[in-house]
DNA sequence: CACTCATTCAAACGTATGTTTGAAACGGAC
DNA sequence: GTCCGTTTCAAACATACGTTTGAATGAGTG
């Protein structure tokens, strides 16, 4: 069995080779088929090694999945993060518009491949597995990911709706949340079944006008 | 194989009783375990008919499951169908406000059952199965049940919403229907999981609040 | 009773799955 | 060259699954 952590050894090569390319054509398929429709027999005929290579490198098909969506995670809030610095050395001293914020929490979503369909659908489409078959070894796993980019946008939205409450502020980014969980899951859909192209410009128009309008409703409804 | 119509016989029992035990059965199964979770096993064995009785019933497993979301629909669908009555009666000649078309669309999905958690958060987990594997031949036989509410809804919103256009308006339908799904999907994770009781009439409050704010944004964003 | 149809049943079918095993191949250390 | 831990490999394992089959049952009809 051996620990998890490889070896020492020669610690400069990130990942083994089949560790790396077992992660790769894992992100690649779930992206293209689905995680529900990817057995581990496919992953491993694809990426030319053993059958035998994912359990031994990742213990099980469903913590490789789990890394396969961490990285997906951890490149989406990596460039979120990047939108947050620029959007606060823009502001100068001042809180980002809600807008600004909510942009950085959004356009990464919309990235779009050579297909122009959504790039990070399959992470969508993993993340609503998880949703819909909780474990909680897995969710434990992905929590770091989330935490400190939800940490940040809680405090810089609480500044920029100093009338807002503070759990308001939360319980309503986790509406934009939703909103972005279902757009990935239904921009999957639709460029696949229609070929239609998306009009990320457009998508990103909408979406900020409605997610900035609900984060700055007065809480007790009738805004008019 | 004979048609799916039973022959014409006692056609006053509504259903033989296996095929209503086993539909009765899959609907309950599917809300405690989700639907991946649920083999025909477990409900013939549960409903204490043959193993082949659902292949004889209803053709497929996928069929059964696409009957039982169906029905569960339709449920909630005559509900808020129902609400619409009562809230364009109230409003005489006018249309409905923005907030009481949301409260017909969103209370009837916050209905809760003996134990206080969502009643149909089930339905909202078969959805999200549906949605992730998507098959042509069920979605089409899910449709029906859907547009009507659907275009309802188009129309009133449309009424109470002169200035927003009927593209905007369909697409900001879609975004509250995804923070519903979403909300359902976590109802039932949060009452599961930490045996917190929901509280109906502040979820309600806050999500008119968010959606209704959402429904009225200005199109180009900045609303102050 | 005899006929017929829908329904039920136990059993088997065929297959896809994730996982384990035990031996072989590799590669650096001494 | 030999040892030793790591990695790869082909093969088997152990089920779990949805579906099919063909005979048995049962009720309604003539």
């Amino acid at each position: 069995m051996s620990d998890n952590t490889k070896a020492a050894a020669s610690a400069t090569a990130a990942e083994s080779d089949t560790k790396s390319r077992i992660i790769g054509v894992a992100e690649r398929m779930i992206a293209t088929k689905g995680a529900e429709q990817v057995s581990i027999r496919d992953i491993t005929r694809e990426a030319g090694v053993n059958l035998a290579a994912i359990n031994y490198h990742f213990g099980s098909k469903e913590r490789l999945f789990a890394e396969a969506l961490a990285r997906s995670i951890t490149a989406i809030n990596t460039t979120r993060m990047a939108m947050l610095d620029k959007a606060e050395a823009k502001a100068g001293g001042r809180s980002p518009s809600v807008e600004a914020l909510l942009e950085a929490f959004i356009l990464p979503l919309l990235h779009t491949d050579e297909n122009e369909c959504n790039r990070y659908a399959h992470t969508a489409k993993m993340l609503s597995r998880f949703f819909l078959n909780p474990d909680e070894e897995i969710m434990h796993m992905l929590r770091p990911h989330f935490m400190p980019l939800k940490e940040r946008l809680l405090r810089l939205f609480s500044a920029a709706l100093p009338e807002v409450g503070k759990t308001d502020v939360e319980w309503r980014l986790g509406q934009v949340f939703a909103i972005m969980h279902h757009h990935m899951l239904f921009a999957d859909l639709r460029c696949k079944d229609l070929g239609k192209k998306l009009n990320v410009k457009k998508e990103l128009r909408r979406l900020v006008a409605f997610c900035s309008a609900g984060m700055r409703a007065t809480p007790d409804g009738e805004a008019h």
